[in-house]
Formats: C-alpha cells, structure tokens, sequence
DNA sequence: GTAGGGATGGTCT
DNA sequence: GACCATCCCTACA
C-alpha cells in the first residue's frame, strides 16, 4: 500500500461516523440553521461591518498572548479580516483550528525546538502569522501564541465578506467549466482559506496585532457569554505522527456547515460533556508545560 | 455522499 | 530522495 494510500485509509478511520449527531437535537439545535449566511456572491454582506468598528473590534497584543491550546479554541468565532490592494475587504468567521504546541509535540514543524528558516514565525511574538507552503502547490496559516514554537493553523473559516472576491479567487486554480463552488466550500479547508483571503506567503512572520493588510476582530454580531459548542478531535493529516496524531487538539463549532473534517465520534464524546472531557490532564499539563518553557527562556534572556 | 488516486514542488535529512 | 498540517476530480453506491 502506497503511503498515501495507508494515509487516506488512516483518515477515514478517524473520521468514521458511527452516531448521528441529529440524535441530539433536544439538547440544543445542532443542525445547520444558524451559520452559513444564504446570501448568495452577488448578495454580499459588505454592510457586516463598517471601516469605523474594525479598530474597535480589532484583537490585539493580549489576546494572542495565551497557551496554544486556550488560543485554539478562542478563536473560534473570531473574525480574519483582510484587506486587498484594491481596497475590497474581505472576512471570515473562523470555525475550525490545530493547535501545534512545539516543544515535545512531534506533529510540530518546531517540535523539539526545532527551528528552521521556514518555521521562524512560531517562534515570534504571540500573533505573529506563520504561512508555509505545503504539497509545493498549496499555503497554510498559523498563528503563533504563548509558548515556545507553538502556533495555532487556521482550518476553515465562514465566508462573511467579499464572497464575490472569494469566488474569484478560489476559481482561479480550478479547472475550467468546473462546477460552481458553493459559499460553504470557499473556505473550508487549511489552504482554502489561504487562497479565498488572498493570503500569500509574503505575510509570514507579519503581526496580526499590528499589520494594516490583515488582521483578527472580534464578531459585534455575537455575544461573547454565547457558550459555543465546541467540539475537540485529534488533528488532520499527521498520522505518521504515532501518539501525537491523536492528540485532540483540533477544534471546531459543533454542526457547522463550513468545518473541514466532521468526526462524529469526537462530537458524541463533546455532547457528553464539556469540551475539556476529550482533553485529558496530561493535554492540559502539556499546555502548561508550554508556558513554563517560555517562562523559562524568558528568564535566560 | 464517499472512496480512491493524481497533481505538485518546497523543505528537510 | 522522501515526505508532506492539501485539494480536486472521477467513479461508484
């Protein structure tokens, strides 16, 4: 079996659903009415925000400056917003991220504290942003957070602003005559959202708290004591990463049409509790552990 | 909708 | 030279 044939099989297993997360709608309404906004490209909703809120809403130095873990999951919800040469803004709810803690983590591009030309971001400030190019074709998105080499990846997002743009954007590379993308589909994927926010290598290493291109804001449209219902999983595409592949250390809103990988068994253990239930104390210390070694380098500096 | 396989080139060893 | 934090298309159920 070719490797990336023993990778897909590997995949699936993982994300074998075995419960229907329907099965719980008494719970809370899982299924999809909230999220995905009907408005069609040609619709847009350049009315979602004006130029005069974003410096009111914009995250800045603090928030990024949390164990990767904690960022991973705050922000979910968090809008990316990213303005082009032309003028035209374009933004998206994040619903899905990794968080890659560095250090011990092997699935890390910085685990053992190994650090590369590529990978220099994730040892920068908490916000600075992390694009690397993978599959040689395709960018990724990281931002870097609290601890030493740890970055959060961005997976999907929900397209909010500039679809028409999105659209474009994401056409580009496909082949011609293929079928129109839904609004789901632009940005539901790792490399997807690179490409439907026009997010091009040159940001790596560019601070989100600070840069005028792009930026993260937080959503005027939703209550922040809203309690989300997040879902953790182990994180996509690293199997060959033994015990560190199933880490759950993936996070995503529960039943959101615009998440990459759905894992009904993960979201069976999230219903029974708490998100924390899926992530053990041993997860938990070694988001702890990060902050400790930042401590540590902090105080040799 | 799901599974299988090809494309692709930067990065690391 | 092997690997890879992916995506897209086709075939099939």
């Amino acid at each position: 079996m070719s490797g990336r044939k023993r990778k897909m099989v590997a995949l699936t297993a993982a994300v074998a659903p075995k419960l229907d997360v329907n099965k719980h709608k008494n719970r809370r309404d899982l299924t999809l009415k909230k999220p995905i906004h009907s408005e069609s490209a040609e619709t847009d909703r350049s009315h979602y925000f004006t130029p005069k809120t974003d410096l009111q809403h914009r995250l800045g130095e603090g928030f990024f400056n949390q164990p990767c873990i904690t960022l991973a999951k705050e922000l979910l919800g968090k809008v990316l917003a990213r303005t082009c040469a032309d003028g035209t803004e374009l933004r998206g709810r994040i619903v899905e991220t990794e968080a890659y803690l560095g250090g011990e983590d092997k699935a890390s591009h910085s685990a053992g504290g190994k650090r590369t030309e590529r990978n220099t971001a994730m040892f920068m400030k908490p916000g600075t942003i992390y694009v690397y190019p993978i599959y040689g074709i395709y960018l990724c998105m990281n931002v870097s957070s609290e601890g030493e080499g740890a970055a959060v990846l961005l997976r999907s997002l929900e397209p909010l602003q500039g679809l028409p743009t999105m659209k474009q954007l994401r056409s580009a590379r496909r082949k011609e005559g293929a079928r129109q993308l839904k609004d789901k589909e632009l940005c539901n994927g790792p490399s997807k959202l690179c490409q439907a926010l026009d997010i091009p290598r040159c940001f790596d290493r560019r601070d989100l708290a600070s840069d005028p291109e792009v930026w993260l804001e937080r959503d005027p449209n939703s209550d922040p004591a809203d309690n989300k219902d997040i879902v953790s999983a182990p994180r996509v595409g690293i199997e060959s990463h033994g015990e560190w592949a199933k880490k759950p250390w993936r996070f995503y809103l529960l039943g959101h049409p615009c998440v990459s990988v759905v894992n009904k068994e993960a979201e069976r253990e999230s219903l029974s509790g708490n998100v924390m239930n899926n992530l053990g104390p041993s997860d938990v210390e070694s988001d702890r552990g990060q902050r400790n070694v930042i401590r540590t380098s902090q105080e040799h500096h």
